[in-house]
DNA sequence: TCCCTCACTGCATGCGTTTGCACGAGACTG
DNA sequence: CAGTCTCGTGCAAACGCATGCAGTGAGGGA
């Protein structure tokens, strides 16, 4: 209960017997100190539990070591994953994460942003799939650096950091290829999302390159119950594909649920399954989901280098798409 | 890149042609403005975009709208569901979330302080099941309201927000024991965990309620490697249990893996199985996990609501554990 | 010895707000 | 009509810090 008053540099500054700037110096890295004075600071500092107030900071320097992040859902697992090594890594560089949730607020982007700018982001983080592209224009004029992660916008120079989405569909088409499969479908994700078109495109050229053609496609949005839905109208059907490649392992899960426990379908057997992204879950025995990994470390820390030499203020471009593997499991 | 200047509440006032303290009251909610002056003001805040700068705001009136979130793992699918709700709540009212990862500075928890403290949070969750409890007592002490989510500390009046695991463990007893089950064994989560601690003790009063004791004990510390390890050495004899009750259900989708997968065992024939929490997975039918679900929105909202009001200034006392509710499903 | 350099330091100002206080003008009351 | 209230407004002082500028002293070269 003893409500610690605030303890300001000034406070410090006193007990040291020195004038505020030295204080403030002190703790400003690159900033001209006699080790004598910033001894003497530094014990008054710990002995009052003085730190600096990163607010404070904020307004004078401009920089208030706050990175946005702009994600929807959260049930898809690789989003989590991602939030998590994120913010470690640009704890690391001295940053924290102030989550924004873009789920119902959609549609009213307008409002999303003022509550990003409102707070004086450093940068921010868009890894939301199906937020509108006016998003990262109104923030980046506003004078806030801006990275999309795990989506790309044709339009101009946006800073974007994506796997090679194209590959990694290919590579999808020619394991099921190899495989021996031939009447082949694909459950797409959300077509509004550029990570959508890129793995259908790599896709489609996989199987076109092996003289095939698409034998089915539904669309499932990246949700669950449309993935499910998605499955059933392909597979409830005598006439079903024999393999399918579905856009992410989070609809992936809920396919295979309804291949094996609504229509009895023996997967790898009756239907090979392929997703895409290698969530932690896409390993458990219950699924074995063979997929394409997108490598979320690197990402991560392709993401936060470039963020960070914008914020620096070094004109940065997009980096090359990067490297995905085929992970082979059980399912395919 | 036409880079926007940073517009003042001082701009606004010169187009308006009032002061800059008009504008100021027009955007704070409850001060003293005529409807005339109201809308010259917001005309003219729209004409030039402005937006109050919440971090100016925050030194002033040392309110930052910035909530801390403090969590370990999200690999626990428990813990996203949790961050989403928590930050929709938030941002309706205002708040928004920063987090802080605590998983591998546990150990230095005066640096998470700081660093929290530094950030001048108006408050703060604790989700971390494993961070010390001096890190609460610091906050606390240095002003900061502070909720514990998902775990409560003995030691004094600190404010958790907590299912009532022990009545979770003991629905857990029961629904084992009324399918006939006698052999019965638990996997513990970590052990310095209260939620641990009351699910158990919920759980052997209820095998004490009919006579029985605990055939097999293990420790997983809700990590799924340590769970799986767990399982192997509990089930992989011949003199193995019929039933089991797992702390949580992250380690109890690896406790499945290992007995299906691994010792070729059926679930629930050969040994029933449950787990707690109800994470959106265990609904899944490749799991269709039997466990006592913690109603995630009536945690966050109550912990948001009690968070609120102490930071509101009113003292407020921990609320009664939130119920549980028995899920059945495929595993028991 | 004198002057220049250089490493430190303090002063004062500014960052963009909010808010207590005082003041002017109507609106009432009696 | 004088006195009192109320409402709206502007002024100026914070909030806690960083930083340009000028000044201090010590050290070093001539």
């Amino acid at each position: 209960m003893t409500t610690t008053r605030k303890v300001t540099s000034l406070d410090v500054a006193k007990r040291a017997g020195v004038s505020r700037s030295a204080v403030s110096r002190v703790f400003t890295p690159g900033a001209s100190v006699s080790e004598r004075t910033a001894s003497k600071v530094r014990e008054a500092a710990n002995a009052l539990g003085y730190r600096p107030n990163v607010l404070a900071r904020a307004m004078l320097t401009g920089k208030s070591k706050i990175i946005g992040l702009v994600v929807a859902y959260l049930d898809n697992h690789f989003y989590p994953t991602v939030l998590e090594l994120l913010s470690e890594a640009l704890e690391r560089e001295g940053y924290h994460v102030l989550v924004f949730m873009a789920a119902h607020s959609a549609d009213d982007v307008e409002d999303v942003v003022s509550q990003i700018l409102d707070y004086q982001v450093d940068g921010l983080i868009l890894a939301s799939v199906s937020l509108s592209s006016d998003l990262a224009d109104r923030c980046r004029a506003s004078g806030v650096p801006v990275v999309l992660f795990n989506r790309k916008l044709e339009a101009e120079g946006e800073l974007a950091v994506v796997s090679d989405n194209r590959m990694g569909g290919r590579l999808a088409a020619e394991h099921l290829i190899s495989l021996g499969r031939t009447r082949i479908g694909h459950i797409a994700g959300w077509e509004g999302a550029s990570t959508q078109r890129d793995r259908e495109a790599g896709f489609m050229e996989g199987l076109r390159a092996a003289g095939l053609g698409l034998f089915a496609r539904e669309v499932g949005d990246y949700r669950l119950p449309r993935a499910k839905e998605a499955a059933r109208r392909m597979f409830d059907t005598p006439d079903r594909p024999d393999a399918v490649f579905v856009a992410n392992d989070y609809m992936a899960f809920g396919v295979m649920d309804v291949l094996r426990s609504e229509l009895g379908l023996r997967v790898p057997d009756d239907v090979a399954l392929i997703g895409f992204d290698d969530v932690p879950s896409a390993a458990w025995p219950a699924y074995s989901l063979t997929t394409i990994r997108q490598h979320a470390e690197a990402m991560v820390t392709t993401a936060v280098e470039a963020l960070l030499s914008e914020i620096g203020g070094t004109e940065v471009t997009s980096p090359a798409p990067l490297p995905v593997t085929l992970i082979r499991r059980g399912s395919a």
